[in-house]
DNA sequence: CCTACCGATCGGTAGG
DNA sequence: CCTACCGATCGGTAGG
């Protein structure tokens, strides 16, 4: 609450912000049909008419939540993808900026919430995300043909890079924050597992 | 199962059955909480009140389905991983029963409601999907064992198994019956992703 | 952002 | 399995 001085960052009570949270969090939780504009509402100590004061209709929601959520997790796996490292090295760097917008504290639920409730997206919104997928989807696509060519894999196609989506993704339906496994492990072991140890330092 | 003699298909008119069928199929397009008992009612050509004759509430519906799909499944691995063949052989063939169950023809929702649609389940029907669920694992952590036992793979942890179900699970939101791959080609091609080919014929 | 409310729809039931 | 219906809840709105 520090709403004087330097409000850069704990900034006046942006309540959008705070819906679209909410909003993540429930839908992730609950699906989107089945969380109701009055569980949103009082997640962040709202009436249930009031949300709307911030968004015309709940598919309104859904769709600032999901853009919010690829927004965050190209950017971060685009910057792990441009550091310069080795191919290796720069694989693990995006599969942990993947995982952590997935299971971090931050986005979690928007990346969360935009894997699996992007169905119930009304077409506007939809087609958006399909074309940001499809570059984010590109840029995993661009990372498998470097690995391959420095001899690190065999398989670089859209299958392949598939069966990748599922594991980094699949891991929203077991990864406990409390568990014996950090997300930096996770990305550690996924490499292995895809690379294998041949190269290991 | 089996009534009288030889009507054994296309059996008298199995309500039970076609609810349970309708209500996977609008599950996995829609969610449970996005399905209406009006919606399943409509699938099966009756009226909104009739389900109910069959099945006293919309979760024991769920219940029906998911469990039906756990049992379908099972039963199709085990079977695999039961054949008698080769380590790789085994495995391949344990990935195309996995996959068949959940992209193929017949039980194609049950199975993919199970996965995602499980966490709607109360409590009741939920414990009892854990353990069928345990049991299932098990059968692929032994798998992985007897890969790793072969010199086939390097890891046969948990977290592997849980890369390999993810593989497995996430070919729902990208396989098209009508696309380039099929079920079986897809098995395989997993199978030389997680192996490699160092073991190919 | 709240109060007060609307029409529509929901899961489920009684009675046949 | 249908007809007819119930109370509860839903997304959304008007007016302040």
């Amino acid at each position: 609450m520090a709403v004087s001085k330097s409000k850069a960052m704990a900034e006046e009570p942006n309540r959008r912000a705070d819906i679209v949270r909410a909003a993540g969090q429930l839908f992730h939780e609950k699906g989107y049909p089945g969380t109701t504009i009055r569980d949103i509402a009082g997640a962040v100590g709202m009436r249930s008419g009031s949300p709307f004061y911030h968004f015309k209709t709940k598919q309104d929601m859904l769709g600032a939540v999901v853009l919010e959520g690829m927004q965050a997790i190209h950017e971060a796996v685009a910057k792990a993808a441009a550091s310069g490292k080795s191919p290796r090295a720069t694989f693990e760097a995006m599969l942990l900026a993947h995982l952590d917008q997935l299971l971090g504290e931050e986005g979690q639920d928007f990346a969360a919430t935009l894997l699996h409730e992007s169905r119930h997206l009304d077409s506007k919104v939809s087609a958006e995300v399909v074309i940001l997928k499809d570059r984010y989807e590109l840029m995993w696509q661009k990372a498998l043909k470097d690995l391959k060519r420095a001899g690190l894999i065999e398989d670089d196609s859209t299958v392949a890079r598939l069966f990748l989506m599922g594991m980094l993704n699949w891991t929203v339906q077991w990864y406990r924050p409390d568990g014996s496994k950090s997300v930096a492990q996770i990305a550690r072991q996924l490499a292995s597992f895809v690379i294998g140890n041949r190269a290991r330092a």
